[in-house]
DNA sequence: TCGAACTTGTCTTGAGCACGACAGAAGGCT
DNA sequence: AGCCTTCTGTCGTGCTCAAGACAAGTTCGA
């Protein structure tokens, strides 16, 4: 049960909030699960949309590509995510790329039965359109970010929410697995991978931060990661 | 009723689709028409978000600002589009500024109305869910912008949409009265004022567009636009 | 255990474009 | 009519950062 939860468990908040156990199974029910390893493509641009996702274990990237190859990501996803919302969002095609960052467990329904759930709850509606807010949200400040920041701040901010978001508080400070390459950091923040390196080396000079290959550990407080 | 009617009309879809006449008159029951006038703010940051609006007449903007006092524009907003959505999305304040670009005539409803009325309403609902997703599209598609594009092909890129949404098809190309300052192009496309210049005068340098202080025309088809 | 494929580290060059400065044009207000 | 504010036009400077090149380190599979 608390597996079920968790399932559903959104970061900062609960699309599952005050939903009824007969609700619940009824999610249950209509899923069907699948295993992802890494670099597999749930998703293509073009590719029709009829599906709804929710990510029950490890980590997905929402990315798009330019023409002349180009990669940005959009939204890096963790455990209890949703993703593929453009199904239920009136649009038929998906524009972007969902893939696979670290060993993925995703459960799938098809947006009918999601959006006949819907209009028999008005409560899942509204979380759903929490959740909405959340991402519109999300990229805004993505935008912001863009514009206003340059690329060594861009790359401290992600740090601190990535840190905030899949790291462990630990007694003297924060501690994280380091599951991105620089390549994909530096998609994540619109910069050049031999800038994201120059960055994370100076924060490492500075004794902000300390790395190797199987950990990335930040004394004290994420605040030192403001700008 | 044709009045009525436009009043919803939103840009690529109509969120009153299907809708029964007595939820019409609903609607309009619960609405308050205010006038604004050029440079008024509807909304600043921080500020409770109660209401969602309906804009009429006229045009709106909805932009940020960072400490140092720069600012970057998100939306455009023209006659029939919705703003201040974040109130129904689970926001309890507003994160960006609307401000009136073009004498305007707002509705406003309060949120909880709206609620009501979209808790009895799953078509309603489905419309605000694709209106959202119109958005989310938006402002990923300004993402990509920002990010594959230089300042000359975003500034293009500006042009073409602006030209679409706000033009006027003519049998030799298309005619807009130009509405924005170069300030105002160059926060939209994040460039600068003067970069907004130099390249407004390099098309009209290449015949591409022709303009004046009353009017902006381009010859033949929107796609000598793109990049 | 060895080699290929991927990832990190470092330096250097140069394009793109923001930004300051200032002049001239247009518009609006009394 | 005349002044003040806002907007447009143009130049030059300089900073940021992408991107190429290449070496060294790491991982993983056969």
């Amino acid at each position: 049960m608390a597996e079920k939860t968790k399932l559903w468990y959104l970061q900062n908040f609960n699309v599952l909030e005050g939903m009824s156990a007969k609700m619940m199974a009824e999610l249950e029910k209509n899923t069907s699960m699948q295993n992802n390893s890494k670099k597999e493509i749930i998703y293509f641009p073009e590719e029709a949309s009829n599906t709804i996702y929710f990510l029950k274990m490890g980590k997905i990237k929402i990315y798009r590509l330019s023409e002349d190859g180009k990669t940005t990501t959009l939204h890096l996803l963790g455990p209890g995510e949703i993703f593929g919302e453009s199904a239920i969002l009136g649009q038929d095609k998906h524009d972007n790329i969902a893939e696979v960052v670290e060993d993925a467990v995703v459960c799938a329904m098809d947006k009918r039965d999601f959006q006949d759930m819907m209009e028999k709850s008005p409560q899942l509606t509204m979380s759903i359109n929490k959740f909405i807010g959340f991402r519109l949200r999300k990229i805004q400040a993505h935008v912001e970010d863009l514009v206003f920041k340059n690329a060594k701040q861009r790359i401290t901010a992600f740090l601190h929410r990535y840190i905030e978001t899949f790291g462990k508080k630990m007694v003297d400070g924060w501690m994280v697995r380091p599951f991105l390459t620089h390549q994909e950091i530096a998609d994540l923040t619109a910069t050049a991978r031999q800038t994201v390196n120059q960055v994370l080396n100076e924060l490492a000079e500075d004794d902000v931060i300390k790395f190797s290959r199987r950990f990335l550990q930040l004394k004290g407080e994420l605040d030192q990661l403001e700008t």
